[in-house]
DNA sequence: TTAATGATTCAACTATATTTGAATTATTAA
DNA sequence: TTAATAATTCAAATATAGTTGAATCATTAA
């Protein structure tokens, strides 16, 4: 992943907003939701709810789908793990025995980064 | 965590300059490093440097400790840990055999984040 | 105590992000 | 085809964030 991208990530989360619309998609899972649901879950005029949601799809943190009239967004969870592991990348550099990240999260994250995404 | 803690969090990484404080010192780990050295590794102007370490360790991102008349910071990786798990809260609810998110990586955060946390 | 060093705060400015209603596009129903 | 619905784009306004040099505070060395 390349800085570009990460921040870009943390930008797409760095708001209430963003974070509510987040949060509610990864709790449906492969279903998603309509872009009016998410409006209407979380009581947003569309104008403010299309730029955010905008905003998540350019970034790749969401995706989304055309079912007839409906926009239906979905949470990109693989790219997550993505920017976990370029976050705690080169962790206690030379000191692995002082690093706070448990081994098993690292193995676990560099595991899933490394199989084709199912998005 | 709260939610306002989330958000936070996100915004102290949404930047280039403080992604780069932060993977700095993530690499750095229990070592950390003063704030000049900080400055010169990333070419900083130290009030520049200071906005973003304010904010970082407001954030709860960072932590300072005074030696002398220089101020050391470190990652706080342990809060990084409890971030992962609020943002995968409820990940698929109700619908396991979907997630994208490995059971393993759940298991492990979840482990790190129920146990004392030792910066 | 005086000067030097490390770091932060302050004030001013610049830049970017967020919100809103009106207008627009695309799809479906009558 | 006309009206209704779902969602987005646009333009204008407000709000928030980032950068900088000068001034300040705290610590150490002379």
């Amino acid at each position: 992943m390349r800085k570009t991208s990460a921040v870009t990530l943390f930008e797409s989360l760095a708001s209430g907003v963003r974070l509510d619309i987040y949060r509610l998609l990864v709790r449906k899972g492969l279903e998603g939701m309509v872009a009016g649901d998410i409006a209407a879950a979380l009581d947003l005029p569309p104008t403010n709810l299309s730029f955010h949601l905008k905003a998540m799809t350019q970034a790749g943190l969401l995706t989304v789908e055309q079912e007839g009239r409906y926009q239906r967004y979905r949470a990109n969870l693989p790219l997550m793990l993505d920017l976990i592991t370029y976050l705690t990348a080169e962790c206690c550099a030379g000191h692995p025995d002082q690093c706070a990240v448990p081994g098993r999260v690292k193995a676990a994250v560099s595991r899933r980064s490394s199989t084709a995404k199912r998005g």
